[in-house]
DNA sequence: TTTACTGCAAAGCATTTGCAGGGCG
DNA sequence: CGCCCTGCAAATGCTTTGCAGTAAA
């Protein structure tokens, strides 16, 4: 059904429907657990490995965590977050603000620009709370 | 000399200074050598505690790599990358495009902005060269 | 047979945490 | 005396890598 671009893999496949699927983000250890949990199971380096590869081809965006974490999702979800620097929880941003910006063509000329990510952080009011107690 | 904020001690003001002369951001460990090069050490650990004190405080920035390794700028430095995300080396980009964007009300009422990062991130020429060889 | 991909387990590495010692009020 | 900050060393946890087995061509 989500038969896609030619020189794909089968195992990248899989991932591009999971994480099509997915409303959310997610981590490679996820995306493992919930390609375990359907028929199609895959080793934890594969997932990782082919997760590299879609990157590199433009088909899925990663943002990094403070964590170490790296998230996952379809290039073509243009969503970004609002993130509390204390406790880390995330909020979705729908609606990219930045889709139509011009970067100088010095920076882009010998560039491939594949996605961008932009997020916010601060202090969610719960932890602005219970830092001025 | 860069005597600030009041309630900033004094280790957290030897960071600010470190951060502020180098014109690169630092990474934590970075960050560890550079003090240890100059007058002032202090332990690895101190070094990320306060880090992350003073992000909380809204005067450091934060970014993360995919290596899992942690960048730190001071918040007032509104610079923006280009990263390539085959060999990851980064461009930095003058000048912010988002400087005056207005989030949504609902988002951002009950959360204290303190700053963001826009990345961009695709293959540099080298890369691409090399890919389709 | 040659090549590319995979799984497993071990390694890597930045960061975090536990805990005891020290400075300061 | 009590509180906060620090250093050291151990632990954490995600991700990467080495290597041998396997499927594909």
């Amino acid at each position: 059904m989500v038969k896609s671009n030619p020189n794909i893999s089968n195992r990248q496949n899989q991932i591009l429907e999971k994480l099509g699927n997915c409303d959310d983000e997610l981590s490679g250890q996820e995306l493992y657990r919930v390609l375990h949990a359907g028929e199609s199971s895959m080793g934890l380096a594969t997932v990782y490995r082919n997760l590299q590869v879609l990157v590199k081809k433009g088909l899925v965006r990663s943002r990094n965590l403070p964590t170490g974490e790296v998230l996952y999702a379809p290039v073509k979800r243009d969503v970004h977050h609002l993130t509390c620097v204390d406790c880390g929880i995330t909020t979705s941003l729908q609606g990219c603000p930045v889709k139509n910006i011009n970067l100088p063509q010095s920076k882009t000329k010998n560039f491939q620009l594949l996605f961008h990510t932009l997020e916010f952080f601060g202090l969610c009011q719960h932890c602005l709370e219970r830092q001025s107690t």
